[in-house]
DNA sequence: CATATGTCCTGAGAGC
DNA sequence: TGCTCTCAGGACATAT
């Protein structure tokens, strides 16, 4: 999201508005009218990230932060329809006249944050970011912890920018069983993990995201991402597992959300992939 | 304090 | 066909 949105840097805001919609309005912040009051005349002056949040950040030193969750999108390219429209930034200046959220599930948020508030609402609300953790910084996070690796991965406050969809990829391509008790696992595991995740989340920005059969992600420009065709688990249940080819793809539920893996390649017990150390 | 559960939202799909 | 029910998963509030 953030790649399709960089062409903005360099525009400057004449308009932010929210447009006219029956259903209940996405959290909103501050207001739209103080909203538009702060970011008119605004030049962008980079589009960054932070876990899972864009980060539009805006001569003033305010930042736009928008976290899509489920189903919001960056667009700068007109959405999937204006039922679900939330906020619309009109542009002058560089090589895009809007730039869009749209968000049909209505989950996600955005708001307007001075650089103080940014540190408190978001930065010392999240770990390190997944592509810039080291292996022992997140062992020293978890290692006492009872939790589950596959919920403990989801914790954004351990480390931003995993979801669900990813910590299933990330877990099976480390080999380690997603019920794994994060006390347990040893230090080539925490180092597999950290390796997995770069490889998983590198891939998956290469091939622009996951669309999944709902159809809801798209990309900036409102194209398909790439990578759900590279997934080796997630929403693959039945199918033999990609790597020992006779395991088959298994769901189960870990703190309400569904977990893909393979039974036979990602176990707990087992001389495959427990390494002595520690 | 750490961990677990409930909550919000909409549309797709299943089942009858 | 049209209805009801369930589910998807982000983050935060509340409970244990």
């Amino acid at each position: 999201m953030r790649r399709g949105v960089l062409p903005v840097v360099g525009s400057r805001i004449t308009k932010a508005e929210r447009p006219v919609c029956r259903l209940r309005p996405i959290l909103f912040e501050p207001n739209i009218r103080t909203f538009d009051r702060r970011v008119r005349g605004q030049e962008i002056v980079d589009v960054g990230r932070r876990g899972k949040r864009v980060m539009i950040h805006l001569g003033s030193h305010d930042v736009i932060v928008i976290e899509p969750r489920m189903t919001g999108l960056v667009l700068l390219a007109d959405p999937p329809g204006l039922a679900h429209l939330r906020l619309r930034l009109t542009l002058a200046g560089g090589p895009n006249d809007q730039l869009l959220f749209w968000d049909r599930r209505g989950l996600g948020t955005v708001r307007l944050l001075s650089p103080a508030e940014l540190k408190i609402k978001v930065d010392d609300k999240l770990g390190p970011d997944a592509l810039s953790m080291c292996h022992n910084e997140l062992r020293e996070k978890l290692k006492a912890s009872r939790r589950e690796i596959k919920v403990a991965l989801l914790d954004q406050a351990v480390v931003a920018g995993i979801g669900n969809l990813y910590a299933a990829e990330i877990l099976f391509l480390s080999g380690i069983d997603p019920r794994t008790r994060c006390d347990s696992l040893t230090r080539p595991q925490w180092k597999r993990i950290q390796q997995a995740t770069l490889a998983v989340l590198h891939e998956a920005i290469e091939h622009e995201g996951s669309t999944l059969s709902d159809g809801t992600y798209r990309n900036a420009l409102n194209g398909e991402g790439g990578y759900q065709n590279y997934h080796r688990v997630y929403d693959r249940v039945d199918e033999p597992c990609s790597r020992c080819k006779k395991g088959r793809v298994r769901r189960i539920v870990q703190a309400q959300r569904s977990t893909f893996f393979c039974p036979k390649c990602q176990q707990r017990r087992g001389l495959h992939h427990t390494v002595r150390t520690n």
